[in-house]
RNA sequence: GGGUGUGUAGCUCAGGUGGUUAGAGCGUUACGUUGACAUCGUAAAGGUCGCAAGUUCGAGUCUUGCCACACCCACCA
């Protein structure tokens, strides 16, 4: 069996560095974090662990959130269950990839044949980034994510995270993407996957489409431009006001409300866009609103979503002029739907912004207009939001192009009744959760124009003539996962037929990263050992509340095809940790604290105390105070044990392990009701996940024993009869070091180990957690103890006001109280005299309130010699 | 514009089912311990528990309204 130390007891001073030491070799040896997969579901513990993004370093966000998992954890853990709690890094994806790009200097071109010989190096400064294989790239990603992730699990150690490393994963790792092919295939079989040609959201910097979800608003500075439109055939005219003069050439109608009488007249007729001479409809329409703007808008290929919705039920022609690389096409005016009364001078105009990035086009433009006089007043500035991919710093464009889609938008009432099926901790996260849902209006774009992901197992037949045929897709079939179509070949073909008419191509996107972290309960499943018993839903999903909308949705939606069930009972939501000044805490700010200087700093379990003090889904301000707290507190629990150990070493009490009977004094039966009350509350806190509840309680229950308890039984314990105060001194330390052991991982573990007593060598972590029953037969009236320390704290009370030492002697002493009160306090009488150093009998008359009558101090010993 | 949450001592936060003079830690000040304690204790100062009504014998705790802040969602001509 793997022991703990090598040495007896505790040591002299308390040394936080040597004691982490310990614990995590100790923990790693003896293995009692692993699961055990020969558990029955009901008897295991089933945690979805987040896996952290590794590209870059460990935030301390990261070490608040997940030690709160830790907490819950290891209280199950000791509640007996078989313990499932994997570990996994998410290394797929665009932050890996534009990591590696720089850190290595290498780009993916996936045209490229793979080379066995390549070798990746740090080299940021060489001249040109040579381009590689996808397969190359990749082999380089893993390379260096390996060494990111090396670091984030030295961390997770260092902190105590109870993790099964056996069970670890990447997101990128080959049965990850096993995982994410199946479910992409299962989805394609029950149809709720296709594959259209579309206006999708576009991230021109990336050159990449996104997804609603990764969509954010930032308010910008723009400029609304008032613009003459002419109604067609008259000399009538009105104005548009448009922040996107631009988008003229693209304009394919002009809407306004049916109800707007300015424009009433309008309706049928038609308008001519100025510039190019574009004869378009104007039509009625209830998304515009005629107190904005002037009430009448463009619509345009495509400035919004709006505009693609619109021209989705229009039948209307496309006009698309951005490009996916965010420059004007080079269309021809004057030629199919790019129609215009005057061709020539519309192509005179239109050629001038081809080529150009959309601000310049929109400059060029404008000063069109204005020459032409169409341009009604100088461009009014103004704030408003504009959606941009959350990564990026160019506003999205709406492009069309052909993308894999899953269908959200039909199954919506299905994932908010799941949700419901959810116990959400806090419980208002819930709401987040459905407003979500509740407005998604884009079904979930899956492909990525990207390298390092999970690639489709999908390829494509080439026609006779060259063209690609996307309407009847090859899928790889189960066997082939994971696959590369890059360079793998799917069924009946030979590789020499990719790329060749009659032969086939493979699609050279990858999957949206949130398409496989949505599996992490399958993925860590295929992790496991063989024939365990692990099956969905999990028992917790712990998560922040940033990513309710990504990864939470995405899991439930995942789980609801594939399983067709919620993925988890409960979902425990963390919150942010602050900065002092309340705002989020970011590395742009540069007030980042790393993670591994404060466990230095303040120990391990100063820094669990700190993260688990918070409860779930509050954001909290980075109090390195709380952390020092902690270290007193850490620092405490091992003084007043090492101090419970000296007791019994002095005393000479030999224990027969039955506490029941050696425990007799009213006194002592009070302080194990008062345990009992703690260790009640404990578990009631922790089942509603409450572990800080849990926490100060314990806490508030130990300060109680070291100023109040401690003191009162000293005396008794060197005294000729110690029996009853020595057992119950054990008792606490048994139940306290038990209570704290979800917390303070390390030095519980030190204590329990270098317990003189019942110590079987086995870890704390694997010991019960306490339960009123061990208690059962031992408690008595908690009210003698809280009248004890109520009279002994009126004796230091005197003694502080009178500004006499706490040692210094009482000579005489008249206690007043009610009956019931005396009786009760008079039960520890012998403890008080110890704790007061009361040099006669106390003398108690009847009263009202608890209160010294007569106290006269002695000299003081000190002050005497 | 809709929603959720928060608002308690200088700071960070507790305050179960409403019940006596509202708590803790840190910080400040003054004493005292320092033979378990790179500590600890006692005490002081500091709060109209965001504001206003209401329910109640009684409200920090329940109801309504308002204010401030944070976040989420939407709009985004």
């Amino acid at each position: 069996m793997t022991q703990y130390k090598e040495t007896k007891g505790l040591d002299d001073k308390f040394n936080s560095a040597a004691i982490e030491e310990r614990g995590m070799r100790f923990w790693e040896e003896s293995g009692i974090y692993h699961y055990d997969e020969t558990a029955s579901r009901d008897n295991t513990f089933v945690v979805d662990t987040p896996p952290p993004t590794v590209s870059g370093s460990l935030h301390i966000g990261h070490i608040f959130s997940y030690t709160q998992t830790d907490v819950m954890v290891r209280y199950n853990r000791m509640k007996g269950k078989s313990i499932f709690y994997p570990i996994g890094w998410d290394d797929n994806g665009l932050p890996t990839e534009r990591r590696v790009q720089n850190y290595y200097n290498i780009a993916c071109n996936p045209a490229l044949p793979y080379d066995p010989d390549f070798k990746p190096v740090h080299d940021p400064k060489a001249d040109g980034r040579r381009e590689v294989s996808r397969q190359n790239f990749i082999e380089a990603c893993e390379a260096l994510t390996g060494v990111d992730e090396q670091v984030f699990e030295d961390i997770f150690h260092k902190i105590g995270h109870s993790y099964d490393w056996r069970l670890k994963y990447t997101t990128i790792g080959s049965k990850a993407i096993a995982e994410s092919q199946k479910s992409f295939l299962d989805l394609v079989k029950k149809g709720m996957a296709k594959s259209v040609e579309a206006p999708t959201m576009w991230d021109v910097t990336f050159q990449s489409a996104i997804a609603q979800a990764e969509i954010e608003d930032r308010e910008t500075a723009g400029f609304f431009h008032d613009i003459r439109f002419r109604v067609e055939g008259s000399d009538t005219t009105f104005t548009i006001a448009t922040t996107r003069p631009e988008f003229l050439p693209a304009c394919i109608a002009v809407v306004a409300h049916p109800d707007d009488e300015r424009y009433k007249p309008f309706f049928g007729k038609k308008a001519i866009v100025p510039l190019f001479d574009i004869p378009v409809p104007i039509v009625a329409s209830e998304h515009a609103e005629p107190d904005k703007g002037t009430g009448i808008m463009m619509v345009c290929t495509f400035g919004d979503a709006a505009d693609v919705a619109w021209w989705k039920q229009s039948g209307l022609p496309i006009k698309q002029i951005i490009g996916l690389d965010g420059r004007i096409i080079d269309q021809v005016y004057g030629q199919g739907n790019f129609v215009s009364l005057n061709p020539e001078k519309a192509k005179a105009y239109y050629d001038q912004i081809i080529g150009l990035k959309v601000k310049e086009a929109r400059a060029k433009i404008v000063e069109f207009i204005r020459e032409s006089g169409d341009l009604l007043a100088e461009p009014k500035p103004l704030m408003h939001p504009v959606k941009f991919y959350e990564k990026g710093n160019i506003p999205l464009e709406f492009v069309s192009s052909r993308q894999w889609f899953i269908n959200i938008l039909d199954y919506k009432n299905e994932l908010l009744a799941l949700g419901r099926k959810i116990k959400w901790t806090p419980a208002h996260m819930q709401s987040r959760y459905e407003a979500w849902v509740d407005g998604l209006n884009q079904d979930w774009c899956i492909s990525r124009q990207r390298f390092f992901g999970v690639p489709f197992p999908v390829w494509y037949r080439v026609k006779e003539n060259g063209e690609i045929n996307y309407d009847a897709p090859i899928f790889a079939t189960p066997e082939q996962l994971p696959v590369d179509p890059m360079t793998d070949v799917p069924a009946g073909f030979t590789a020499e037929q990719r790329g060749v008419p009659g032969g086939f191509v493979g699609d050279k996107d990858v999957m949206d990263t949130w398409a496989t972290s949505s599996l992490t309960p399958q993925i860590a499943m295929a992790h496991a050992p063989a024939g365990h018993h692990i099956t969905m839903p999990f028992d917790i999903r712990p998560q922040a509340h940033d990513i309710i909308r990504t990864w939470a949705f995405y899991t439930i939606m995942k789980s609801f095809a594939h399983e067709g069930k919620e993925p988890w009972h409960e979902a425990l939501i963390s919150g942010f940790i602050l900065d002092p000044d309340r705002k989020k805490m970011s590395k742009s700010k540069g007030n980042v604290v790393t993670p591994i200087d404060l466990l230095i700093k303040h120990s391990a379990d100063a820094v669990r105390y700190w993260a688990a003090r918070a409860k779930l889904g509050i954001d909290t301000a980075f109090e390195e105070q709380i952390m020092e707290q902690g270290r007193k507190l850490t620092m405490k629990i091992f003084n007043a044990s090492k101090f419970v150990f000296m007791i019994m070493d002095k005393a000479g009490v030999s224990f027969t392990g039955d506490y029941t009977n050696a425990i007799t004094e009213p006194v002592d039966k009070a302080w194990v009701a008062r345990l009992s009350n703690v260790i009640e509350t404990a578990n009631k806190s922790f089942e509603s996940n409450d572990y800080a509840f849990a926490l100060e309680m314990t806490e508030k229950c130990f300060w109680d024993f070291c100023d109040n308890y401690l003191e009162l039984v000293k005396g008794r314990a060197y005294s000729t009869h110690p029996e009853s105060a020595v057992a119950t001194l054990m008792l606490t330390i048994d139940v306290l070091m038990r209570l704290f052991a979800p917390f303070m991982a390390f030095t519980t573990e030190e204590i329990w180990q270098s317990r003189p007593w019942a110590c079987d060598g086995k870890s704390v972590h694997v010991a019960p957690f306490p339960q009123v029953n061990e208690l059962a037969g031992i408690t008595g009236d908690a009210m003698v103890y809280e009248k004890a320390v109520a009279v002994l704290n009126l004796i230091r009370k005197e003694k502080a006001e009178q500004k006499r030492s706490l040692k210094t002697p009482v000579i005489t002493l008249t206690i007043a109280g009610a009956d019931k009160a005396v009786a009760l306090a008079k039960m520890a009488e012998e403890d008080l005299i110890n704790a007061g150093n009361v040099k006669v009998t106390p003398v108690w008359v009847n009263g009202s309130d608890l209160a010294l009558v007569e106290c006269v101090f002695g000299e003081d010993e000190k002050k005497v010699k």
